[in-house]
DNA sequence: CTGTTAGCGCCTTCAT
DNA sequence: ATGAAGGCGCTAACAG
């Protein structure tokens, strides 16, 4: 049988309370009486239970999730399985609240965190957006004890106590390694289209992909970066230019969102199709897959982060262990014929 | 708040025993009773809690997981993955033994199966082998009310309640894309090594890769399968072999285990360096796609197998739903460029 | 058939 | 500074 408070208390020679008061180094206990209870609580091998913990509590998580409102599928499906997961509180005993702020814009992040912070939630969780406004931000909530964790776009550098997204670093290469491959020697010009290079997440890709590019496959000359804001419409025009005035384009990467845009782009001039490399699996990347426009999709399992965001916030804020491999959050690699 | 036993019983007018029997389906409720009790559950909305359950109940969930005793790298890790969720028993309410049996050998596991039944276990696990003895032994427990799943390899026509795994013919359907895209266009033979044409999971990668290279790369010609009874000796030989007869083969496609054996082939005749693509990424398939012996790996993540298997088993054993998306095991792809 | 009571492991007033 | 007692939501004897 695992050893409970009444051993210890016992071994200790002291009550309940406190034994409690020592495991939740709450004051009031003489130090050499703390002292006792630790012996106890180490010869014993001790560990808390933490559901009748909760129970006892009555514990509720309160966290945040601070989310962009940009317009495009995976921002949509990232929403979504928050919901999943209000629906599942009850069970989690988690008390979830979204806050939508715009994309890309630091200063409304640095006021969401802010207000955020006011209701000391047992958590929050954010996407990131690479300014030292936002660094301070997650570093004065850190500093009164509440966890923070990146979502999707990390920000190295602040506090934050975790990041659940991808490497995309890793992301990045994968998408050059696969380009290089798929065009197998042939010499010639690859675009890339981005969201922002004010996301840390796509400088990374950026990074990879231009690594693997120039060291594994010197044949392919990158054009400059078109920025999409992972906006349908400000996607497809930008498409549309690069493959206007490069006729004669091998393959394209893109490495943000707003792929729908990307898409209409392609369908409007058949006759030149590059090989194209995009991100994140959504009805629409879904589609392009399977009717050959897009030759491969890299994505981050959007479910799996959140459930992994709240899973490692209630641990930061127990303070107990996460299992590490299982908090990985991995890039899906799709082409049509492993389509889920 | 949500509502509790108590709120149950005030408003069926009854004792919370008599709710408590209710709930749990034991005899001893008169039908009228239950049906007013089973009113007042439903007109509240009531969810149990299943953590105060557990904890009135001292409830520990003994689980069985039948594995191979294949020396091979994965099999190697999916025994590590059990010890360490073993460790974690303690926090976890688990109480798992591992039960060693013969590969490939449908006789012993069938033994193995029974005596695990007879343990009367809250759930078991095992590595299937595709075979009409193991089939009924599975079903028997299945109707003695205790949850069985499958892992690694499925066997569908059996009344598992849950397949730990993943999607084997769209394994080899993304081999296959992938080692004709690699291959793009070029005219030629391509080798396949399995493990053992008994195991299922062995024979739909070996449909989906067969489908995909007929479909869409036909300039690549498929020779008949050696097996290597995913024991690295065996395959090195058998591999060897191949490539004698063979000089100008253009591909391999391993997709069982023993690939140290692959690779020792491989290295021997440096010379005729064939595209390759594997299965599991183990310490050797990962320092041979370093090398570029490898083309790539598909993965199956041995430690999230566990994890969902243990999760499911206890959910199945409570009777409550799992979060499917959660339990899907997922190929993983990686190249040179996104080694974790 | 139904109800009373104690208790799982832990936390929290309220006294002392 | 410490302890006694009650309770979180649920289950399980043991009585009636």
């Amino acid at each position: 049988m695992r050893p409970t408070v009444h051993d210890i208390a016992d071994q200790a020679g002291v009550s309940l309370a406190t034994v409690d008061r020592v495991l939740n180094r709450r004051p009031g206990v003489r130090a050499a009486t703390r002292a006792r209870v630790e012996a106890a609580i180490e010869s014993l091998g001790y560990v808390r239970d933490l559901a009748a913990a909760n129970l006892a509590k009555g514990r509720v998580y309160p966290l945040v999730f601070i989310l962009p409102s940009s317009d495009n599928s995976f921002m949509h499906g990232l929403h979504d399985e928050v919901r999943h997961a209000i629906a599942r509180s009850p069970t989690e005993r988690t008390d979830i609240r979204i806050v939508e702020v715009p994309a890309f814009d630091p200063a409304s992040l640095v006021a969401a965190l802010r207000q955020a912070q006011a209701e000391q939630p047992a958590g929050i969780a954010l996407v990131a957006v690479e300014d030292d406004g936002v660094r301070e931000a997650i570093d004065a909530i850190c500093a009164e004890g509440i966890p923070v964790i990146t979502l999707v776009s990390d920000l190295p550098g602040s506090r934050r106590a975790h990041y659940a997204g991808v490497d995309n670093i890793a992301a990045g290469r994968t998408a050059g390694g696969l380009l290089g491959r798929f065009l197998h020697g042939r010499k010639g010009q690859v675009g890339v289209l981005a969201g922002s290079m004010l996301v840390r997440d796509h400088r990374e890709r950026l990074e990879g992909f231009t690594a693997v590019i120039a060291a594994d496959h010197p044949a392919l000359t990158i054009l400059p970066v078109r920025e999409g804001r992972d906006e349908p419409e400000v996607a497809r025009a930008a498409v549309s230019r690069l493959m206007e005035e490069h006729s004669d384009l091998l393959g394209i990467y893109s490495l943000g969102a707003g792929n729908r845009g990307l898409i209409a782009a392609l369908k409007a001039r058949p006759e030149a199709k590059p090989t194209v490399i995009a991100h994140e699996l959504t009805a629409f990347t879904r589609a392009a897959l399977s009717d050959g426009l897009i030759d491969a999709v890299l994505n981050q399992d959007a479910g799996h982060e959140i459930r992994s965001a709240i899973r490692v916030l209630k641990a930061k804020a127990d303070g107990v262990p996460v299992i590490a491999a299982q908090e990985r959050i991995r890039i899906d690699i799709f082409l049509k014929d492993n389509l889920p």
